[in-house]
DNA sequence: CATGGTCAAGTGGCA
DNA sequence: TGCCACTTGACCATG
């Protein structure tokens, strides 16, 4: 195992009020317009840089960015903003001090991003959506490959799970080619829906997006797979010299003993030692609580 | 100032 | 039929 990795919010700067997700709803976007919107994406910005440092401090090289460092990015002309110059400094920066810092940064865009949906309504909200991960990456002078990689879900099925593969290559052909070279897909949670098998099988195959492997995720849908085979495949989708991503988290119904919720859900901390089963990977840990879930789990196992 | 309901977006599973 | 879960809580009105 190499990177360990947290998703999008640190609970301890947090705490101080450094985020990146300062966001809005849309009746103030209406009140307030794009000077309010670019205030945020600035402060945003800017704490960005300081959350960088402080996993350089704590040895922490891997990061996942929220999706609401530009409030409304994906419905506003973001070069519109009037601090849009300075944004894109701050950006810049950032960008040189991960590049400087060999840190790996990547976004997971929302499971409203469907290019397989019968509504090309839906479609193209995922568009402008992915093309504004897609920006803030250019921004921050990020790779064109899945080193820096925009992961999302085929996530649904509309009842015929051909048709919607179907729909969502030919609709990821309308994606730029910035945006189409960091895409990957992960497997879902869900029986009904795509397993790691599937995406090798029906995208893969066709036409070569990576697979991110969810080793929770694949708990629910193994597509007669297990997790050592599931992974494998996984990996065996990612261009050389890029190293897999797969996703980390547990099952907050079992920690908690709680049968009213999800067994998807994330529980807060992770107990169990992360089995890769020698594969060269980087991990991403999603649990609730974070980086500080992460430093617990690097303490327990010594690492 | 703390709290709790609500918030842009899509879908599917379940009580 | 309406909540929950997913990428993630944070916003905002109210007391």
């Amino acid at each position: 195992m190499n990177n360990l990795g947290y998703a999008c919010i640190n609970m301890t700067l947090g705490k101080k009020g450094i985020l990146t997700g300062r966001a809005m709803r849309k009746s103030t976007l209406d009140a307030k317009g794009l000077p309010y919107a670019s205030q945020l994406a600035l402060e945003n910005a800017k704490d960005l840089k300081t959350i960088l440092e402080w996993n350089v401090d704590h040895g922490i090289y891997f990061f996942r960015i929220g999706s609401d460092l530009f409030p409304w990015g994906n419905k506003i002309d973001i070069t519109k903003l009037p601090d849009y110059n300075e944004i894109v400094k701050v950006l810049n920066d950032c960008g040189d001090y991960a590049r400087a810092n060999n840190i790996r940064l990547t976004t997971h865009p929302g499971p409203f991003n469907l290019l397989a949906s019968d509504k090309e309504e839906v479609v193209l909200n995922t568009i402008l959506d992915l093309e504004m991960h897609s920006t803030l990456f250019d921004l921050l002078k990020l790779d064109e490959t899945p080193f820096n990689k925009i992961n999302i879900h085929v996530g649904a099925t509309y009842g015929n799970k051909e048709v919607a593969i179907y729909r969502w290559k030919q609709n990821f052909k309308r994606l730029s080619l910035s945006c189409q070279k960091r895409l990957t897909l992960e497997n879902d949670d869900k029986e009904s829906m795509y397993s790691v098998k599937d995406l090798y099988d029906s995208v893969y195959q066709d036409i070569g997006i990576p697979i991110v492997f969810d080793i929770h995720h694949h708990n629910f849908n193994t597509g007669g797979m297990d997790h050592s085979e599931a992974m494998k495949l996984a990996c065996s989708t990612w261009p050389k010299g890029i190293r897999p991503i797969v996703h980390y988290s547990e099952s907050k119904a079992l920690h908690e003993n709680n049968n009213k919720i999800k067994l998807q859900a994330h529980s807060d901390y992770i107990s169990d030692f992360i089995q890769t089963h020698d594969n060269d990977v980087d991990v991403m840990i999603e649990a609730k609580a974070k980086e500080l879930a992460l430093l617990e789990y690097r303490k327990k196992y010594n690492i």
